[in-house]
DNA sequence: GTAATGTAGGGAAAAGCCCGGG
DNA sequence: ACCCGGGCTTTTCCCTACATTA
């Protein structure tokens, strides 16, 4: 046991990261000989009288010399086997076969309740964890559990509040490396997702999901109350406020109560006496987008005030009165 | 004013993959 | 060969913010 942590020494396993390939000759590794082939390798020492044969580079000892060959290879770095597709290198035989699996797309570990297929065991072990409700793994801090150990670890920042990703454009942070690779996405502008029937784009994957459902017209979430149906599990949990009656949102000056955020935003501009919307003519002010735009019409429409001098029209009789030119006088005099 | 629509973005659960002990 | 678990990454799901519209 005491021998466990003394693996930190000399192995850092030299440029794993793309050597190999140098090995051109496609993956015609021998594998056979996982074991039992018995000369040369200096290194393994058997200690007959207890029968363990132990590694010279970390004292670690084994009952068998293959596990021992085996372990030598976390040293040594050495991948005898390698996969036929992409030719990327592994240090088990095993390891080949269940990456090679991805490149299949096999599944051999089916869950027997719902049916759905994995191609590793241990997401199958995970994915029944879904069913049963299992969470093994429990924060210390708040003692909420989790199905899985990573999830935890992750969980756990919340309370240390460590963000160890920071976003090099906005230096925004994030708890999961994944996330800031989310977010990146928001400043580059790059969308990777297209629909195949308008061609927008989108930069997850799940938003383009959503989207075709405008086109399909899917409607996976309907109310048990009134029927109708909806796009989005958010867009029914709204909607399900009309038969509760529930308004969470509610006006700090006179206590009206909305159902929708927005629709309370849109509120608050007539105690604040906001004026937003601009008319682009006159340049006169409104507090609501629909009231600019009824606005917009007195405009287009004919303009049933002419100056006597000009002849220049007019939209209303005052700004006859204002405007300059050069009958002005004579306008006030008639 | 109400109620519905669609896009964008953050947080986190679930799935995927690699590695090593036994 | 197999099973198992740890560590880590990637994908997917859930939720909310926001703008817009009928
Ligand atoms: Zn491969
Ligand atoms: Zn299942
Ligand atoms: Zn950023
Ligand atoms: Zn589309
Ligand atoms: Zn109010």
């Amino acid at each position: 046991d005491g021998v466990q942590r003394s693996q930190a020494d000399g192995l850092i396993a030299p440029l794993s990261d793309s050597d190999d390939m140098s090995h051109a000759t496609h993956g015609d590794d021998h594998d056979g000989d996982d074991d039992d082939d018995e000369e040369s390798e200096g290194d393994l020492i058997c200690h007959t009288e207890n029968k363990h044969w132990q590694c010279s580079q970390c004292g670690k000892s084994y009952a068998y010399k293959s596990r021992l060959k085996q372990h030598m290879r976390t040293h040594t770095g050495e991948k005898p086997f390698s996969c036929s597709v992409c030719g990327k290198r592994f240090s088990r035989k095993g390891q080949v076969m269940s990456h090679t699996r991805t490149h299949t797309g096999e599944k051999p570990f089916t869950c027997s309740v719902c049916g759905q297929s994995f191609s590793q065991r241990v997401s199958l072990i995970s994915h029944t964890r879904t069913h049963t409700g299992e969470k093994p793994f429990s924060c210390s801090v708040c003692g909420q559990s989790f199905s899985q150990r990573g999830n935890l670890i992750s969980h756990t920042r919340t309370h240390t509040g460590v963000k160890p990703f920071s976003c090099s454009v906005c230096g925004q942070r994030f708890s999961l490396k994944g996330n800031l690779m989310s977010h990146i996405r928001t400043h580059t502008g790059e969308k990777p997702f297209s629909c195949s029937i308008c061609g927008q784009r989108f930069f997850r994957k799940t938003h383009l999901k959503i989207h075709t459902r405008t086109h399909t017209g899917e409607r996976p979430f309907t109310c048990s109350v009134c029927g109708q149906s909806f796009s989005l599990s958010t867009k029914l949990k709204i909607h399900k406020r009309i038969h509760t009656g529930e308004k969470p949102f509610a006006c700090s000056v006179c206590s009206q109560r909305f159902s929708q955020k927005t629709n309370l935003k849109i509120h608050t501009r007539t105690h604040t006496g906001e004026k937003p919307f601009a008319c682009s003519v006159c340049s006169q002010r409104f507090s609501h987008k629909i009231s600019l735009k009824i606005h917009t019409r007195t405009h287009a429409a004919e303009e049933p005030f002419a100056c006597s001098v000009c002849g220049q029209r007019f939209s209303q009789k005052e700004k006859v009165k204002r405007h300059k030119c050069a009958g002005e006088e004579r306008y006030n005099q008639a």
